[in-house]
RNA sequence: GCGCCCGUAGCUCAACUGGAUAGAGCAUCCGCCUUCUAAGCGGACGGCUGCAGGUUCAAGUCCUGCCGGGCGCGCCA
């Protein structure tokens, strides 16, 4: 339950009191209208701008209205003052018994804490990851991974229902290539062709991929068909050693996003939508709509290609819906362009009935954006709308110092390396401390250090904290029932320090920030929040070495301290809570 | 040239979709361990939010124009 939420219904029930009464005039917007805590906690405990939005249109002064309707909230149930500030604030003090109604929500929740009904079981589509089948994936992917994964998660616990997709880019000409680079590998198995001829292969680009992850391909085939592709024409093999090719590197991926804890739902091929007819199927629509149309394109400006000259194409009204220039489906070979599969894919999706569609790309897909928003319009008359999260670049570090990359030398750093290195948890966390569109460090000494400023750290030591206190508990209150839901139970209104109530009012948060993370489609916010409850929680342990009366477990208190540690479980509930949706294991020792 | 993203403390970054006096960490300086994990905590210092206009009760946030950085720009995916 978001606390602010509830707040803000019962501040609209009083607006539409003073509209009742006859104070305010009928139909106006509130939709702007927030409840939110403060910035500055001397202002209270919530605070709504109402007023200052509502009195104009209602031919008010703010500060006027504000101290009417402050008078009315004051009389609301759990508000111990309204009080009006600044420009026309009301700011609202809540009793203390309201706060601690939240800890025994959050204790008897467990980490279903802060699950909302917000989404309202409407269906969410989050495409993510999307890796082309033709190698291992970088680090660049498990950013993409992590952050689709993560974001899907936050929209179930929002109360969204979720599908994780991957769409397989398995037709065009980069399998085509992969194919080649595999049947090579193959003829290399076959002691067909040495290593020398390959490398010469490679160096004149004559075989696009040449990473070592193909050799057990090459070997597959071998053992598959033996000499039976070894002089036949392409034509004759380049089909099912692709096939072969693309499945074996499917195989791969999916292994590597096991490890790293990423799983999908729906998995659709590029190729399987080709030959089942469905682009064929979205472009005849499409043209039934008056929306696709041969023509010729304006060369980009001051760009001066050096090749181009004007020729017609088949294209997409794009510029329809907002993107800058119509696109082209068809190649001149005849065979559908990368974006005509996508649309079909896009249509897929709507027809399938979602009508709110996520898409997580790498930074280098943002010219790419546009002209799908314009194609999920199209497909949906407007009533479907693509979210695309652009994740920037990962640095990876070691000690500060870049790590160098690079495929011929061998030391390219794969997903799985870094998994393997520092561990999933690790990783997965480390990739939700910056916002998607900023770049973000991956230094691998500080991402294992034990230090305030490594953030992972820093969270899952308030965790193991919290959880050592309650081991502890239990030897200095020995047979007494600990239980979270026992501790929900107890008399926790003792717990009137305000460092206390301070930490109830961060855990008491989680709800709505889940709610308006879930919106902003912004993961990230999840782990500076995790951040700020560990910190409050590192802060008040260290205020009771100063002051004994702070302490968690006071053994001639055991009504003070079986209090204390229901806040001691709330942070560990809501730490895990977090942890949950980012897909990561709360320690609970630290070794 | 056009489009998208970004520009916030010396450094790395937040800022709850427009709210009040812009916040953390690192670095620097000063404090806190006979007591639940000091692998931590508290305090000080640090700002014309790139620049200039505009919108309004209110702008880091929205609009316009510049400056600077990244990405992209007809049959690659």
């Amino acid at each position: 339950m978001n606390i602010f939420a509830v707040y803000k219904d019962l501040v609209l029930a009083q607006v539409a009191a003073l509209v009742s009464e006859g104070s305010l005039p009928d139909g106006l917007d509130t939709g702007r209208l927030t409840v939110e805590p403060p910035r500055d906690p001397s202002h209270g405990d919530m605070a709504t701008n109402a007023a200052m939005v509502l009195a104009k249109p209602a031919g008010l002064k703010p500060r006027d209205l504000a101290e009417r309707l402050a008078a009315r909230l004051a009389t609301i149930s759990g508000v111990t003052a309204a009080e009006v500030a600044g420009p026309g604030f009301i700011n609202l003090r809540l009793s203390a018994a309201i706060w601690i109604g939240c800890l025994r929500d959050c204790l008897r929740a467990g980490p279903g804490y802060g699950d909302s009904r917000m989404g309202n079981r409407r269906k969410v589509n989050v495409e993510f990851v999307s890796a082309n089948p033709t190698g291992p994936m970088h680090v660049g992917h498990a950013r993409g991974a992590v952050v689709g994964d993560v974001l899907a998660a936050l929209l179930e616990k929002a109360g969204f229902r979720v599908t994780r997709e991957y769409y397989i880019n398995d037709a065009g000409a980069q399998v085509d290539a992969l194919a080649r680079a595999a049947h090579a590998r193959y003829l290399q198995a076959l002691g067909r062709l040495s290593d020398d001829d390959l490398a010469g292969m490679l160096a004149r680009k004559d075989l696009e991929y040449g990473g070592d992850y193909l050799v057990p391909v090459g070997q597959a085939l071998a053992e598959r068909v033996e000499d039976q592709y070894a002089d036949a024409p392409e034509a004759q093999w380049l089909e099912p050693v692709r096939d072969l090719a693309v499945e074996m590197m499917l195989d791969r991926i999916r292994d590597d996003l096991d490890a790293l804890g990423v799983r999908f739902d729906v998995f659709t091929s590029e190729r399987g939508l080709v030959a089942a007819g469905r682009v064929d199927g979205t472009l005849a629509w499409l043209e039934e709509q008056g929306l696709i149309y041969t023509g010729v394109l304006e060369p980009p400006k001051g760009k001066a290609p050096e090749d181009w000259e004007p020729r017609p194409q088949t294209l997409f009204r794009a510029t329809d819906y907002g993107d800058d220039v119509d696109r082209p489906v068809r190649k001149s070979d005849g065979s559908w362009t990368y974006f005509a599969g996508d649309m079909a894919y896009h249509r897929d999706k709507v027809e399938r009935g979602f009508e709110e569609l996520i898409n997580v790309f790498g930074a280098d897909h943002g010219g790419y954006v546009k002209r799908l928003q314009a194609v999920v319009k199209a497909v949906s008359d407007g009533r479907a709308t693509l979210d695309v999260k652009l994740c920037q670049l990962v640095k990876l570090l070691d000690r500060g110092e870049p790590v160098k990359m690079s495929k011929r030398a061998g030391t390219f750093v794969t997903l799985r390396d870094v998994v393997d290195r520092v561990g999933k948890d690790v990783v997965r966390f480390i990739m939700l401390t910056r916002k998607n569109d900023a770049s973000l460090d991956f230094d691998f000494a500080k991402v294992t250090e034990q230090s305030r400023d490594n953030p992972v750290w820093y969270v899952q030591y308030a965790h193991a904290r919290a959880c050592s206190v309650l081991r502890h508990a239990g030897e200095v209150f020995p047979g007494r029932d600990l239980s979270p839901a026992a501790l929900a139970d107890g008399p926790l209104e003792v717990l009137d320090a305000p460092e206390d109530l301070e930490v109830v009012r961060v855990l008491a948060g989680w709800p709505r920030l889940v709610e308006s993370a879930a919106e902003a489609h912004e993961p990230h916010r999840v782990a500076y929040y995790m951040a700020e409850v560990a910190g409050a929680f590192h802060g008040l342990w260290t205020k009771g070495k100063d002051d004994t009366e702070l302490r968690f477990l006071i053994p001639e208190d055991e009504t003070r301290s079986l209090a204390r540690l229901a806040l001691v479980q709330g942070v560990a509930t809501v730490i895990a809570s977090g942890l949950q949706v980012f897909g990561v294991q709360p320690v609970e020792e630290l070794r």
